[in-house]
DNA sequence: ATTTAGTACTTGACAATACAAGGTAGTTGA
DNA sequence: TCAACTACCTTGTATTGTCAAGTACTAAAT
Protein backbone atom coordinates (compact mmCIF):
# COMPACT_ATOMS: atom_id res chain seq x y z
CA UNK A 1 0.00 0.00 0.00
CA UNK A 2 1.17 3.40 -1.07
CA UNK A 3 2.45 4.84 2.03
CA UNK A 4 2.08 8.36 0.94
CA UNK A 5 -1.27 8.52 -0.12
CA UNK A 6 -2.09 8.18 3.43
CA UNK A 7 -0.56 11.70 4.85
CA UNK A 8 -2.84 13.36 6.32
CA UNK A 9 -5.79 11.00 5.85
CA UNK A 10 -4.84 9.02 9.14
CA UNK A 11 -5.99 11.95 10.38
CA UNK A 12 -9.39 12.17 8.46
CA UNK A 13 -9.81 8.30 9.41
CA UNK A 14 -9.27 8.88 13.04
CA UNK A 15 -11.19 11.68 13.83
CA UNK A 16 -14.73 10.03 12.14
CA UNK A 17 -14.14 6.82 13.75
CA UNK A 18 -13.94 8.44 17.47
CA UNK A 19 -16.67 10.65 16.03
CA UNK A 20 -19.12 8.32 15.68
CA UNK A 21 -18.79 6.90 19.36
CA UNK A 22 -15.65 6.97 21.75
CA UNK A 23 -12.88 4.50 21.49
CA UNK A 24 -9.39 3.15 23.13
CA UNK A 25 -6.32 3.34 20.85
CA UNK A 26 -5.87 -0.11 20.44
CA UNK A 27 -9.47 -0.42 18.86
CA UNK A 28 -8.45 2.48 17.05
CA UNK A 29 -5.64 0.59 15.70
CA UNK A 30 -7.50 -2.57 14.25
CA UNK A 31 -10.49 -0.39 13.01
CA UNK A 32 -8.10 2.13 10.77
CA UNK A 33 -6.38 -0.97 9.50
CA UNK A 34 -9.57 -2.51 8.26
CA UNK A 35 -9.26 0.90 5.72
CA UNK A 36 -5.39 1.35 5.60
CA UNK A 37 -2.20 -0.65 6.64
CA UNK A 38 -1.04 1.12 9.70
CA UNK A 39 1.31 0.80 12.28
CA UNK A 40 -0.04 1.11 16.42
CA UNK A 41 3.67 3.14 16.48
CA UNK A 42 1.82 5.66 14.16
CA UNK A 43 -1.61 5.83 15.65
CA UNK A 44 -0.33 6.28 19.25
CA UNK A 45 1.21 9.67 18.38
CA UNK A 46 -1.46 10.73 16.28
CA UNK A 47 -4.04 10.87 19.14
CA UNK A 48 -1.84 12.38 21.28
CA UNK A 49 -1.58 15.23 18.76
CA UNK A 50 -5.23 15.44 18.17
CA UNK A 51 -5.49 15.67 22.08
CA UNK A 52 -2.71 17.79 22.86
CA UNK A 53 -5.01 20.22 20.00
CA UNK A 54 -8.20 19.90 22.04
CA UNK A 55 -9.84 17.75 18.82
CA UNK A 56 -10.07 15.06 21.69
CA UNK A 57 -10.61 14.48 25.51
CA UNK A 58 -9.63 11.30 27.37
CA UNK A 59 -11.13 8.86 30.33
CA UNK A 60 -9.86 5.74 31.24
CA UNK A 61 -11.84 2.52 32.06
CA UNK A 62 -10.47 -0.67 33.86
CA UNK A 63 -10.35 -4.04 31.53
CA UNK A 64 -10.60 -7.45 32.10
CA UNK A 65 -8.39 -8.21 29.59
CA UNK A 66 -5.17 -6.19 29.98
CA UNK A 67 -3.78 -2.69 31.30
CA UNK A 68 -6.50 -0.29 31.72
CA UNK A 69 -7.80 1.37 28.42
CA UNK A 70 -7.74 4.71 27.01
CA UNK A 71 -10.85 6.17 25.66
CA UNK A 72 -10.91 8.88 23.44
CA UNK A 73 -13.87 11.27 23.38
CA UNK A 74 -14.06 13.92 20.54
CA UNK A 75 -14.83 17.35 21.16
CA UNK A 76 -17.10 20.20 19.69
CA UNK A 77 -13.79 21.50 18.28
CA UNK A 78 -13.08 18.17 17.12
CA UNK A 79 -16.64 17.91 15.58
CA UNK A 80 -15.57 20.98 13.56
CA UNK A 81 -12.37 19.47 12.78
CA UNK A 82 -13.84 16.92 11.06
CA UNK A 83 -16.07 18.31 8.91
CA UNK A 84 -13.63 20.73 7.74
CA UNK A 85 -10.88 17.67 6.92
CA UNK A 86 -14.03 15.77 4.92
CA UNK A 87 -14.80 19.06 3.08
CA UNK A 88 -11.19 18.95 2.28
CA UNK A 89 -10.92 15.72 1.44
CA UNK A 90 -13.76 15.72 -0.93
CA UNK A 91 -12.62 18.77 -2.76
CA UNK A 92 -9.33 17.16 -3.25
CA UNK A 93 -9.81 13.76 -4.37
CA UNK A 94 -12.58 14.77 -6.66
CA UNK A 95 -9.96 17.10 -8.44
CA UNK A 96 -7.29 14.49 -8.46
CA UNK A 97 -9.85 12.42 -10.07
CA UNK A 98 -10.90 14.79 -12.16
CA UNK A 99 -7.45 14.88 -13.81
CA UNK A 100 -6.62 11.50 -13.88
CA UNK A 101 -9.71 11.32 -16.30
CA UNK A 102 -8.45 14.70 -18.36
CA UNK A 103 -5.27 12.78 -18.45
CA UNK A 104 -6.79 9.31 -20.07
CA UNK A 105 -8.57 10.95 -22.48
CA UNK A 106 -6.33 11.03 -25.13
CA UNK A 107 -4.75 8.05 -24.14
CA UNK B 1 -5.56 23.39 0.91
CA UNK B 2 -4.72 20.65 2.89
CA UNK B 3 -0.48 19.93 2.74
CA UNK B 4 -0.50 16.37 3.90
CA UNK B 5 -2.98 15.37 0.94
CA UNK B 6 -0.45 16.13 -1.23
CA UNK B 7 2.21 13.85 -0.01
CA UNK B 8 2.38 11.21 -2.95
CA UNK B 9 -0.16 12.28 -5.46
CA UNK B 10 1.84 14.79 -6.75
CA UNK B 11 3.91 12.36 -8.16
CA UNK B 12 1.11 10.53 -9.79
CA UNK B 13 -0.12 14.01 -11.26
CA UNK B 14 3.14 14.83 -12.68
CA UNK B 15 3.34 11.07 -13.99
CA UNK B 16 -0.35 11.66 -15.63
CA UNK B 17 0.56 14.82 -17.13
CA UNK B 18 3.92 14.14 -18.69
CA UNK B 19 2.84 10.83 -19.89
CA UNK B 20 0.00 12.63 -21.77
CA UNK B 21 2.33 14.58 -23.74
CA UNK B 22 6.18 15.57 -22.98
CA UNK B 23 6.31 19.22 -20.80
CA UNK B 24 8.71 21.25 -19.72
CA UNK B 25 9.53 22.23 -15.98
CA UNK B 26 7.84 25.59 -15.75
CA UNK B 27 4.44 24.28 -18.05
CA UNK B 28 4.07 21.11 -15.77
CA UNK B 29 4.36 23.70 -12.80
CA UNK B 30 1.13 25.79 -14.08
CA UNK B 31 -0.77 23.02 -15.25
CA UNK B 32 -0.57 20.84 -11.55
CA UNK B 33 -1.40 24.61 -10.26
CA UNK B 34 -5.01 23.36 -11.56
CA UNK B 35 -5.32 20.66 -10.05
CA UNK B 36 -2.81 21.65 -6.31
CA UNK B 37 -1.87 23.98 -5.34
CA UNK B 38 1.91 23.79 -5.83
CA UNK B 39 4.81 25.77 -5.19
CA UNK B 40 7.59 25.96 -8.28
CA UNK B 41 10.24 24.77 -5.77
CA UNK B 42 8.40 21.37 -5.31
CA UNK B 43 7.99 20.51 -8.66
CA UNK B 44 11.65 20.84 -9.78
CA UNK B 45 13.50 18.53 -7.14
CA UNK B 46 10.04 16.05 -8.16
CA UNK B 47 11.06 15.76 -11.26
CA UNK B 48 14.52 15.57 -10.89
CA UNK B 49 13.75 11.90 -8.92
CA UNK B 50 11.62 11.18 -10.82
CA UNK B 51 14.26 11.81 -13.80
CA UNK B 52 16.79 9.48 -11.49
CA UNK B 53 14.39 6.71 -11.17
CA UNK B 54 14.50 6.16 -15.05
CA UNK B 55 10.81 7.19 -15.05
CA UNK B 56 11.46 10.57 -17.07
CA UNK B 57 13.93 11.24 -20.22
CA UNK B 58 15.28 14.60 -20.94
CA UNK B 59 15.74 17.02 -23.53
CA UNK B 60 16.37 20.67 -24.19
CA UNK B 61 14.94 22.83 -26.54
CA UNK B 62 15.78 26.56 -27.33
CA UNK B 63 12.90 29.15 -26.15
CA UNK B 64 12.40 32.34 -27.92
CA UNK B 65 11.16 33.69 -24.17
CA UNK B 66 13.89 32.44 -21.74
CA UNK B 67 16.18 30.15 -21.49
CA UNK B 68 16.37 26.43 -22.77
CA UNK B 69 12.94 24.14 -21.99
CA UNK B 70 14.06 21.16 -20.00
CA UNK B 71 11.45 18.91 -21.35
CA UNK B 72 10.08 15.36 -19.62
CA UNK B 73 9.61 12.53 -21.57
CA UNK B 74 8.37 9.57 -20.26
CA UNK B 75 9.65 5.88 -20.53
CA UNK B 76 8.24 2.53 -20.59
CA UNK B 77 9.16 2.32 -16.42
CA UNK B 78 7.60 5.50 -16.33
CA UNK B 79 4.25 4.41 -17.92
CA UNK B 80 4.26 1.24 -15.87
CA UNK B 81 4.43 3.60 -12.98
CA UNK B 82 1.33 5.55 -14.02
CA UNK B 83 -0.55 2.56 -14.01
CA UNK B 84 0.49 1.51 -10.45
CA UNK B 85 0.20 4.62 -9.29
CA UNK B 86 -3.40 5.27 -10.89
CA UNK B 87 -4.53 1.90 -9.41
CA UNK B 88 -3.35 2.55 -6.09
CA UNK B 89 -5.20 5.75 -6.11
CA UNK B 90 -8.36 4.59 -7.34
CA UNK B 91 -8.38 1.50 -4.47
CA UNK B 92 -7.04 4.06 -1.79
CA UNK B 93 -10.05 6.80 -2.65
CA UNK B 94 -12.40 4.25 -2.56
CA UNK B 95 -11.72 2.93 0.67
CA UNK B 96 -11.41 6.68 2.25
CA UNK B 97 -14.86 7.53 0.73
CA UNK B 98 -15.95 4.00 1.96
CA UNK B 99 -15.29 4.61 5.67
CA UNK B 100 -16.55 8.26 5.08
CA UNK B 101 -20.06 7.08 4.40
CA UNK B 102 -19.60 4.25 6.74
CA UNK B 103 -19.07 7.22 9.33
CA UNK B 104 -21.90 9.04 8.53
CA UNK B 105 -24.87 6.28 8.79
CA UNK B 106 -25.55 7.17 12.47
CA UNK B 107 -24.66 11.01 12.40
C1' DA C 1 22.07 51.00 -22.83
C1' DT C 2 19.75 49.73 -18.90
C1' DT C 3 15.92 48.23 -16.43
C1' DT C 4 12.00 45.32 -15.91
C1' DA C 5 9.24 41.34 -16.44
C1' DG C 6 8.79 36.81 -17.34
C1' DT C 7 10.79 32.19 -17.97
C1' DA C 8 13.55 28.28 -16.16
C1' DC C 9 15.87 25.93 -12.82
C1' DT C 10 18.76 24.89 -8.42
C1' DT C 11 19.95 24.69 -3.67
C1' DG C 12 19.61 24.23 1.32
C1' DA C 13 17.27 24.62 5.69
C1' DC C 14 13.07 23.11 7.53
C1' DA C 15 8.48 20.69 8.93
C1' DA C 16 5.26 16.95 8.98
C1' DT C 17 4.12 12.32 8.84
C1' DA C 18 4.65 7.40 8.91
C1' DC C 19 7.36 3.25 9.86
C1' DA C 20 10.20 -0.06 12.33
C1' DA C 21 11.70 -1.56 16.33
C1' DG C 22 11.70 -1.59 20.82
C1' DG C 23 9.96 -1.18 25.72
C1' DT C 24 6.47 -1.46 29.71
C1' DA C 25 2.82 -3.69 31.94
C1' DG C 26 -1.67 -6.18 33.02
C1' DT C 27 -4.64 -10.62 32.32
C1' DT C 28 -5.72 -15.22 31.09
C1' DG C 29 -5.14 -20.04 30.38
C1' DA C 30 -2.18 -24.17 29.58
C1' DT D 1 5.01 -20.14 35.93
C1' DC D 2 5.22 -18.71 31.57
C1' DA D 3 3.53 -17.97 27.01
C1' DA D 4 0.17 -15.40 24.54
C1' DC D 5 -2.57 -11.72 24.12
C1' DT D 6 -4.08 -7.14 25.22
C1' DA D 7 -2.89 -2.25 25.70
C1' DC D 8 -0.04 1.62 25.64
C1' DC D 9 3.95 4.38 24.57
C1' DT D 10 8.74 6.12 22.85
C1' DT D 11 12.68 6.73 19.87
C1' DG D 12 15.29 6.98 15.62
C1' DT D 13 14.97 7.17 10.70
C1' DA D 14 13.32 7.93 5.87
C1' DT D 15 10.51 10.24 2.76
C1' DT D 16 8.28 13.95 0.92
C1' DG D 17 6.89 18.54 0.39
C1' DT D 18 7.56 23.73 1.72
C1' DC D 19 9.76 27.92 1.59
C1' DA D 20 13.24 31.34 0.75
C1' DA D 21 16.77 32.56 -1.78
C1' DG D 22 19.53 32.74 -5.63
C1' DT D 23 21.25 32.02 -10.64
C1' DA D 24 20.66 32.94 -15.34
C1' DC D 25 18.70 33.80 -19.76
C1' DT D 26 15.59 36.60 -23.18
C1' DA D 27 12.55 40.19 -24.88
C1' DA D 28 10.50 44.45 -24.59
C1' DA D 29 10.00 48.92 -22.59
C1' DT D 30 12.28 53.14 -21.15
Amino acid sequence: MNTQFKKGVLELIVLLAVNKKDMYGYELVMEVSKVVDVNDGTIYPLLKRLTNERYFETYLVDSTEGPARKYYKITVLGKERVEELRDNWKVFANSVNKFIKESMKNE
